[in-house]
DNA sequence: TGATGTGAAGCGGTTCACAGCC
DNA sequence: GGCTGTGAACCGCTTCACATCA
């Protein structure tokens, strides 16, 4: 156990773990060594004991990790077993079809409000959640506790939306607009752009298609995508 | 100019860098230096330029890079002067929400179709694009030309549909299931995983605020989130 | 002079390999 | 014997620094 600062791959990874464990569950076994958590879902088994390493000593040699126990540390560590609360901005088709994600409450977070500056949309309900007057932000941060955005706006509009974000004091923030956001210090910022990645998918189909299967090297493919 | 193998984070960045220049573009300058790029945008002008030579000399020395001719190189070095044909499975609200984002068109990639299971949806149309049964998905693909698919079902139906995916001949997917699929070789798959990026921003809020603008490097954030 | 293209150094993350413990 | 925890080796990407050229 050290108390290094942790990379955000590590705690990518440590998210994987969680859900691998929670199918090693279901499936009844008590215990799992790192090695046989690393074949079944192809993952490195130095790295899972490093990264596990990094929080404490959760494993027993000879043995390997109690399952339950293990699942235990991790929710806590990624902070799952406490309740953060979301506002989206941008009530179009991303926005709404987030606001009633299932991941979010696999993640314990739970969306408050959405908001949006077209008055055609606010005051609509998106399944629970009501969608509000982006200029009530703050206020509505404040009275029910938000500490999470999603950006969900266009490109143009997201730089304007994360300055709003944090002048209402949040640290946490999610983007989907396809920009490069620049924050404040101490505000974590996520970025799912999509454009990108389809960009890059793009340049892959691009390529003269090198026929696969000649030439490939036997060793097992271990990097996340 | 080598012809190395080029790595996804590059190919990333030429995205980023094409949606820079068309920026730079519509201001109107004719050249740019990679030294102005990074400073506007907040990267780094040796890994732009290093980025950049990968592919060709385009930079005139003492000028910088012409910004017409740039943004063509990159366009067709990520394969944006083609089409792309792309089919999308799951026509649930995430498959839905993808069938008409706007980003899809600009990458010029056409939703050519959705395809599902439940007898409810099938038939139905979103937007342009009808909703076909998952029993047709090879026949489509091969009708319609589809070369990218889309997974957007449930984490359980996941490797299920990539498995389809592959028998029907299709060497480009982008899965946003939260499960790590396995591909076969010769096969590109981008991951996003939404639940893994909200969990890795929980574990962030679950750590002790550490007192942000207190000892701050002055340094300039480069990384991209 | 001014900016590119690039070898070399630097850095962070991954994997190896093994001492240490159950 | 088996498996963890971890220093050391390794590897790939980023950044520096400069020779090179318009």
């Amino acid at each position: 156990m050290k108390s290094e600062k942790i990379s955000e791959l590590t705690t990518n990874r440590l998210s994987v773990y969680l859900r691998c464990l929670n199918e090693i569950a279901v499936a009844g076994a008590k215990t799992v060594s790192s090695k046989a958590l690393a074949d079944r879902f192809h993952l490195n088994s130095a790295q899972i004991r490093k990264d596990l390493a990094y929080f404490g000593e959760f494993g027993v040699r000879g043995v390997g990790y109690y399952v339950e126990a293990l699942r235990n540390h991790l929710t806590k560590i990624l902070g799952l077993d406490r309740e953060n609360r979301v506002g989206i901005i941008g009530a179009g088709r991303l926005g709404t079809a987030l606001a009633d994600y299932y991941g979010f409450r696999k993640a314990n977070f739970t969306v408050a409000a959405l908001f949006d500056a077209d008055p055609k949309k606010i005051g609509k309900k998106v399944g629970e959640t009501e969608v509000k007057d982006i200029k009530n932000f703050a206020a509505v941060v404040k009275q029910d506790n938000i500490e999470v955005a999603v950006i969900a706006v266009p490109a143009e509009f997201a730089q304007a939306a994360l300055e709003r974000v944090e002048k209402a004091g949040i640290k946490a923030v999610m983007n989907f607009a396809p920009v490069a956001l620049k924050t404040s210090n101490g505000v974590k910022l996520k970025s799912i752009d999509l454009t990108t990645s389809l960009e890059s998918l793009s340049y892959f189909l691009a390529q003269p298609p090198k026929q696969s299967s000649r030439n490939v090297k036997p060793k097992v493919k271990d990097r996340r995508e």
